[in-house]
DNA sequence: GAAAGCG
DNA sequence: CGCTTTCAACGCTTG
DNA sequence: CAAGCG
């Protein structure tokens, strides 16, 4: 140690602090710059003292009790004394972080499942090793944390590996999966604790912390608030910054509200209360929500917000305006008098009239979109909604509850994505997959629509069996808001449009796996049945389920119909089948799928369906079916990473469309494709 | 979610 | 009138 | 043919 450059003998310092981030739009460029995953979890430094262990929060609080399988872990590195740096995170299968299931794990005290990822090491054996460069503590790091773990499976306590260079790259990949963001940090820079410019933060989403304020009280049926005010400190000045009404589990919410409510004030905490906030109870400004939105009103308030997580190891007064809010909010004066909450009207007129959410900022994406709660009128009007001119009823009810991802949220993710998903789904008929009462209330499949659902949406007559039966089909954003309202939680389409219904214009090989198979078995089977299929002069577009497998979307120029189209697939299934025949199978039976992956070609019958890009999924994690290109389908991917809380940082971060190609890639089945697939000539 | 049925 | 009940798919594969 | 499948 002591012949390393820059270590520096020195006595184990009783109250470390750590080195912090700032933040910055993009990843820098260069070779000099080392890059990490941002991890979504609580900073900790680990202090190491002659076996006895001491994890300390951000703000220096003592957090040793919390993690006691960490603890025990770190007591059994062999080092004296030292001080480690890194982040304490509950990892999932897919490799991400989430702060939500750290605080489920920390209030259930059920911490076996967390991680401790170090990234950096100050102090070690009687030496600061501060003024040594980065990338030599890291490698002392990776050899200690190595030296520990070498006969663990599944380690508590990791080594956080970087990349160098590549920055822009790096960050652009990590969006694309959905992350939170990467830290960027200089290759030879000594550990200097406080904030400074040699540890950079890039953020896939704007996420921020802020006091909560007040809280409103919940509509029909909901317990404990319905969403909670939020603010921050300019100067010496509390500004109002909007609502967060989502992101919160029903268990999150209620524990939530009790903490609130003993810290309910009659004073409204702002200096310039909020306009139109009738019926708010207010709060003094101690606990700290981090909150993910899209982006700041005119107005200075959050646009689709989303809470994350409760921070507990900050400071109120550390909570400063973000430099990226709208000056304007400050400004302005006060309209309407603050008003205590006083049971005033009858409970449920306690409503708000409406939400400072609709703002010129607001109207800029292409489809028309008006988001508004509407005005509370007498008592009949109570509790309803409009999204993109259609009224939903209930829009508070909660459809997702692990997210409290309600009916208003799901028409406005909708409402968000619609460029994306009207070109997949327009057009063809549909199925619906409905749950009135959520995910976890009793869902059923529905094809057609009687009277349940707006006559504003388009039908089509199509000839079955006996007789002829509507199907619904959708052009445009309201009809997909009509969906929501009918509580839809998964369209479903057919592999033809409607003004061409006998002759498909797509296919899809559907990949079901079986429980035990990996991923990496998965996606080799995914890549060999492309092959397949290019062999025979057509091209597929891999999409991820939300659930377990992977589509391979084949577009073609409509030309056979369905039963010579249904016959092809069959054939290059069973061909691909009987070349692998210990992975795979195109028996549909589930006693002979065992271990394998079940090519299902049936989805390519007339009348069958298969989910739709974008649709979201009635399973836990609110996931979502997404178009991906080849070069992503790797390690990296799992087929439900994708979820109705993060699929806004994949977009935002697309360079480009990764079905791009889709439409030119089109090209007929043709006989000598039918002959090649072993098919008689038609 | 919405219409029909029931007390 | 308000509360409860009922309904909301189906064709093809497989043994 | 009934049962299973998505
Ligand atoms: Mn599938
Ligand atoms: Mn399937």
């Amino acid at each position: 140690m002591a012949a390393l450059d820059g270590a520096v003998k020195k006595a184990l310092p009783q109250k470390p602090s750590a080195a912090l981030a700032s933040a910055v739009k993009a990843a820098p460029e260069g070779d000099d710059w080392l890059h990490e995953i941002k991890f979504d979890g609580y900073r900790i430094l680990a202090r190491l003292h002659k076996g006895d262990v001491q994890l300390i929060s951000r703000n220096g609080n003592d957090w040793t009790r919390k993690f006691p399988e960490i603890r025990h872990r770190l007591e059994k590195l062999a080092v004296q004394d030292a001080i480690l740096d890194g982040e304490i995170i509950a990892l999932a299968d897919d490799g991400t972080s989430s702060f939500r299931n750290l605080q489920e794990a920390l209030s259930a005290r059920d911490t076996r499942g967390l991680v401790y990822q170090l990234f950096d090491l100050q102090h070690l054996d009687g030496y600061n090793l501060a003024a040594v460069p980065l990338q030599q503590r890291k490698e002392i790091l990776h050899q200690l944390v190595n030296a520990a773990n070498t006969d663990d499976a599944s380690p508590l306590v990791r080594y956080t590996d970087h990349i160098r260079g590549h920055g822009p790259e790096f960050f652009g990949q990590s969006c694309r999966l959905g992350l939170e963001g990467i830290i960027s940090k200089k290759i030879d820079s000594h550990y200097r604790t406080g904030r400074g410019t040699i540890w950079l933060k890039a953020k896939c989403a704007n996420q921020e912390e802020f006091l909560i304020c007040g809280y409103t009280r919940p509509n029909g049926g909901r317990k404990g608030f319905g969403s909670l005010l939020l603010g921050a400190w300019h100067g010496d000045e509390l500004v109002y910054t909007g609502r967060v009404g989502t992101g919160f589990s029903q268990n999150l919410l209620l524990s939530l509200y009790e903490r609130l409510r003993e810290l309910t004030s009659e004073e409204c905490p702002f200096p310039s209360p909020p306009e139109n906030e009738v019926g708010v109870r207010w709060v003094t400004p101690t606990l700290i929500a981090e909150v993910e939105f899209t982006e700041w009103t005119r107005d200075g308030v959050l646009r689709h917000s989303s809470f994350r997580g409760l921070r507990e190891d900050k400071e109120p007064a550390e909570i400063q305006l973000p430099e990226a809010a709208p000056q304007h909010a400050q400004v302005k004066k006060p309209k309407a008098v603050a008003q205590t909450a006083k049971g005033a009207q009858t409970a449920k007129g306690a409503q708000t009239a409406k939400v400072a959410q609709t703002t010129e900022a607001a109207q800029t994406t292409k489809v028309a979109q008006t988001t508004n709660v509407a005005p509370a009128t007498k008592k009949a009007r109570v509790n309803q909604a409009e999204v993109a001119g259609v009224r939903l009823s209930n829009p508070d009810r909660i459809l997702f509850p692990d997210q409290g991802i309600t009916k208003l949220h799901l028409a406005q993710y909708y409402e968000d994505i619609a460029e994306w998903v009207l070109p997949l789904i327009s057009n063809r008929p549909l199925s619906l997959v409905r749950c009135p009462d959520g995910r976890t209330g009793e869902c059923f499949f529905q094809k057609h629509p009687r009277t349940v659902i707006s006559e504003a949406i388009p039908r089509v007559d199509i000839p079955e069996k006996e007789g002829t039966k509507p199907y619904l089909y959708v052009t445009a954003l309201p009809h997909l808001i009509g969906l929501v309202q009918a509580g839809a939680l998964e369209l479903h389409v057919w592999g033809s449009r409607v003004d061409k219904l006998e002759q498909p214009d797509q296919l899809v090989f559907d990949l079901d796996p079986a429980a035990n198979v990996s991923l990496k078995e998965i996606f080799r089977v995914a890549f060999e049945l492309k092959q397949r299929i290019e062999d025979l002069g057509l091209a597929t577009f891999p999409r991820i389920t939300g659930g377990k497998g992977l589509h391979l979307v084949v577009p073609l120029v409509p030309k056979l119909e369905w039963e010579e189209a249904k016959n092809f697939c069959r054939a290059i299934a069973q061909q691909a089948a009987s070349d692998d025949k210990t992975r795979l199978t195109a028996n549909m039976a589930k006693s002979k799928r065992h271990g394998k992956t079940f090519i299902d070609y049936l989805r390519n019958g007339r009348s069958a369906t298969a989910i739709a890009s974008y649709s979201t999924r009635a399973r836990p994690g609110a996931p979502v079916a997404v178009p991906v290109s080849w070069d992503e389908v790797n390690d990296s991917l799992t087929p439900n990473r994708y979820t109705l809380e993060n699929l806004r940082r994949r977009l935002g971060a697309l360079q480009s469309d990764p079905w791009q190609e889709f439409e030119e890639a089109r090209r007929p089945i043709t006989s000598k494709m039918l002959a090649k697939a072993g098919l008689k000539k038609t």
